[in-house]
DNA sequence: GCAATTGATTGCAGTCTCTGTAATCACCTA
DNA sequence: TAGGTGATTACAGAGACTGCAATCAATTGC
């Protein structure tokens, strides 16, 4: 390899959360993102599957590293502990990433289909952590049960945390979720 | 109204439906479906946002009645039953239309972006549910979460539904599913 | 009756997304 | 130095979806 510059791939990213950000995502064709990007429309469909997915890279890593996170977590842990400790691993990761993701929040808030995509990453990897509880030796409609709620936990900590004007930490919002999670279903 | 032979958005979702499940979901077009019904492709966009929703009828009226169901629900109950009950009121409905549901299940089951489609549906449950749910006074983290973890047994009770070989009534997979729910909450 | 309005449908042109297929060509390897 | 590799490009085309204007039976108001 070698022969263009490297980080076609990056500079696909790069280019489209621009021009979404200053034009807005249906006004922004494909060709814009890869004439800003130096590269030719073929070649973003060679790297993203669709439009849409430029705004949701290293997704799948993410996945697999949650679900290998539960898979490999002490066996005297909870299912929801588990899940919960996993994705507290990340955390860091997220913060130092803080004003991208609030600029990718702004778009996806755009368009419903963005928002769409959004679910889909979000069932993937529900599916993903049921699987790995499974994996632990659960039932199997237990595992989906619990890896559902501990999805829909991270989804309002994440939300919370990208709409927090004192910008607490990740950390600090998945706690409270969590917790909020427990103290709800007593009432169950 | 009336120049033209009634009842065009059933006969475009009866032609797609047997249309998909003959040559299947990429091979048909909107064209294809048109034709089929004696209309235009033109008019299948008066009547249908996407070529996806055409599988999405009643959706949101389904939501709506609902979220009233939920809503109307007697104060004493508890916020996951009220949404237990709402879903027990429509399972007739369901069982009256198990083999469209089963069909209609196949479709959605060859193309991601349909399942996809789906979760938004199911999304726009949610919210619609943790909507009520604070109109009855929870708190909106509460109400979110509990909303979330309902939907997520309402789907697997659904899917149970469909798979099963014994073809018990969707009342009874919903009762378990829920039931299961309260069961695995109580090891968070 | 009769004119005006309504509303479902149509025609048409055009943009954009996405795909299939084959070609290019610097770099790497044997 | 011949051949393989792999990212990129070129090109053509199908099909989804939109905007806008026109049609015309049924209905409504007078």
């Amino acid at each position: 390899m070698g022969r263009w510059p490297t980080g076609s791939q990056e500079r696909l990213q790069d280019a489209a959360i621009e021009l979404f950000s200053e034009r807005g995502y249906e006004h922004t064709t494909v060709a814009h993102i890869t004439e800003a990007a130096g590269l030719t429309e073929r070649t973003f469909y060679n790297h993203f599957a669709d439009k849409r997915e430029v705004l949701f890279p290293d997704q799948k890593r993410f996945v697999a590293e949650l679900a290998e996170a539960v898979r490999a977590a002490p066996a005297d842990q909870s299912p929801l502990d588990s899940i919960a400790a996993a994705l507290l691993l990340t955390t860091s990761w997220f913060d130092q990433r803080h004003d991208a993701a609030r600029r990718r929040r702004t778009i996806l808030d755009t368009r419903a289909e963005l928002r769409e995509r959004e679910l889909a990453k979000m069932a993937a990897l529900e599916e993903a952590l049921a699987g790995a509880l499974r994996e632990r030796g659960g039932a199997g409609i237990s595992a989906a049960l619990t890896a559902a709620a501990a999805v829909g936990a991270y989804r309002l900590a994440t939300a919370a945390w990208l709409a927090d004007p004192q910008r607490r930490p990740l950390e600090h919002h998945l706690k409270v979720s969590f917790e909020g999670l427990r103290t709800t279903a007593m009432n169950w």
